[in-house]
Formats: structure tokens, C-alpha cells, sequence
DNA sequence: CTACACATTAGAATTATTCTAATTTGTTGA
DNA sequence: TCAACAAATTAGAATAATTCTAATGTGTAG
């Protein structure tokens, strides 16, 4: 019992969705859940690899891509997608919109409240709504 | 003045968003909008460059990407990013979202009518809204 | 503490896209 | 009609993000 005290959060968070808390998966956890704002970071692959390093917290990239892909089919992260040829993810999983700021690159979560359809179509036979995106793209005045 | 006649509406189309109509770019557009079905295309640069070359079109795949990206910033098509790493282009200009099948990667208008917004959140200050995508996942049932 | 499944890694491979520098083509005006 | 020049096209190299591979390392059940 006092064996398994050192159980974080984030280690449970993570037995929980079935992955073994390695020390790499631990620390890029903490990053992306633990840091200030930890509930509404938008980040790529390479921007958490950089930020690990800067840590010293040594992982290769692809481990933060393995990581990043476990952690969103485990549903606690979201991917993003706004731009070609480069994922964000989103450290908010519950139902919520985006304003993204083509200028910057720079990717926002609306609250849900924010945004409500009136009139959704019905999904098309043989289908089901996996997810609705809304992006508001803004651009300088 | 019957020296203009062969004046498609392509021709004019081109000539209107200050793009020389060259033969490639000709042909493009032909395969981009006067298809069945050109109002409502969501092709690839890989796809349309295929296209082109199956109906011997000679043109170079820098080519295509360089037009559809001319295409789409004079407003004759609408880039729609869904999945990381595959810009889809859209001859669909009107006010519309989209369903998009996760399993077989296709994307459908849903003609503007079906989705209304209740509330949008204002801009942010300095900022004005760009666009706004809606895109409605679908998986199997 | 051992064994083994699972994770991590470096670096190569892949994919979509953009760039570069040389060549070709459309258009304008004499 | 044609010369001249800007604009467009091209093949192929370059780049960027991501995925793959196969070898090595590590967490954990028993």
C-alpha cells in the first residue's frame, strides 16, 4: 500500500488509459497538463519536443510523437487541425471551438457556451457525428 | 473583334482574376470546374495532377500546386484543411461547411442553409473574422 | 529478481509541398 | 507580323512534418 504511494495524478492519469508511466510519457504529461495554462495549451509536436529539451528532460521526437498520438486516442489530448502540413494539439478535451489567428499562427479555445449550432443535418446514413469542428479564422483588422 | 471569339468563359474567368490563360492553366480550370459535378470538387493537387495526366494534360505537378493556390487566392476555390499533411481544394466558394468521412478521407458540402451559427463570439479587438469552417466529422455508424 | 512485453531511440524513409534556376510562352506595341 | 520582355512552366532539388525500422532499454507481473 505505502508502495504505491508516489501515485500522482498524472501517474494514475495515465494507468488509467491504459499506458504504462514511463518517465518520458510522465515529464511530457507534465508539460502539457501541469504547466501554467495547462488546460488550454495548443502545441505541436516540435514545440513540446523543444520545450522537453529545454527541460532536460531528455526524449526523442519520435517519442513525442508516439506520445502525443497515445495520448489522444486515450482522450487527453485533441488534434487540431488548421493549417496543412502541421498538427496542434489541444490540451482541452471537452467541447469547445477555436479562433485562430492567421497572422500569428496562434490557435485559441472559445468556451462552448460561445457557439451554438441552430440547426445541425442530420448525419448521412450508415453514419454518426464523431466530432463538430468549428474554426473562426480572424485576420488583422 | 472576331479576334477575341474563342473567348470561353474560362478564358474570361482567368483573364478576370489577372491570370494569363495559358494552356495549363486552362486546362486545369476546365477539369476544376467544368467536370460533372464542378460546383461542388474536393480534389488533391496529387488528384488533379492525375486527372490532368489521364486525359494527357502536360503539365508538371509544381504547375498545379502553383495554380490552385492562384485559383484560390482570387476567390475562384476555397482551401479546406481537415487532416494534417493534405490541403483539399474546394470549387465550392459559396458560404458552406462540410461533412467529412473519416473512414474513406471524403469530403461533402452541406449547403450553407443547414448550419447557422446561434451566437458568435465577438472578435477579438483588432481583429476581424476571416472565415468561419465548420466541419462536421463523420465515422462509421 | 527474472523474463518478456512494451517503450524508446537514432536515423533513415516517406509524403506533401515549396523552391530554384533554366527554358518556354503569352502579350504588347511598333 | 514580330521582337522583346514579363510572366509562366518545368524538372529536379530542397524542405518540413511526420512515420517507420530495427536495435536497445525499461516497467512490471509473477
Amino acid at each position: 500500500m505505502s508502495k504505491d504511494r508516489p501515485y500522482s495524478a498524472l501517474v494514475h492519469r495515465l494507468k488509467t488509459a491504459g499506458l504504462r508511466p514511463t518517465r518520458q510519457r510522465l515529464a511530457l504529461a507534465k508539460l502539457l497538463f501541469e504547466s501554467p495554462g495547462g488546460d488550454d495549451r495548443h502545441i505541436t509536436a516540435e514545440q513540446l519536443h523543444a520545450e522537453a529539451l529545454g527541460e532536460s528532460v531528455r526524449v526523442s521526437l519520435a517519442t513525442v510523437y508516439n506520445s502525443l498520438h497515445q495520448f489522444t486516442e486515450a482522450g487527453l489530448l485533441r488534434e487540431v487541425v488548421v493549417e496543412p502540413g502541421r498538427s496542434y494539439f489541444d490540451t482541452n478535451v471537452s467541447d469547445h471551438h477555436h479562433f485562430y489567428f492567421e497572422d500569428s499562427g496562434d490557435l485559441q479555445d472559445i468556451p462552448g457556451e460561445h457557439v451554438q449550432m441552430e440547426s445541425l443535418p442530420a448525419a448521412p446514413e450508415g453514419t454518426r457525428v464523431a466530432r463538430v469542428d468549428v474554426i473562426i479564422r480572424l485576420s488583422g483588422d
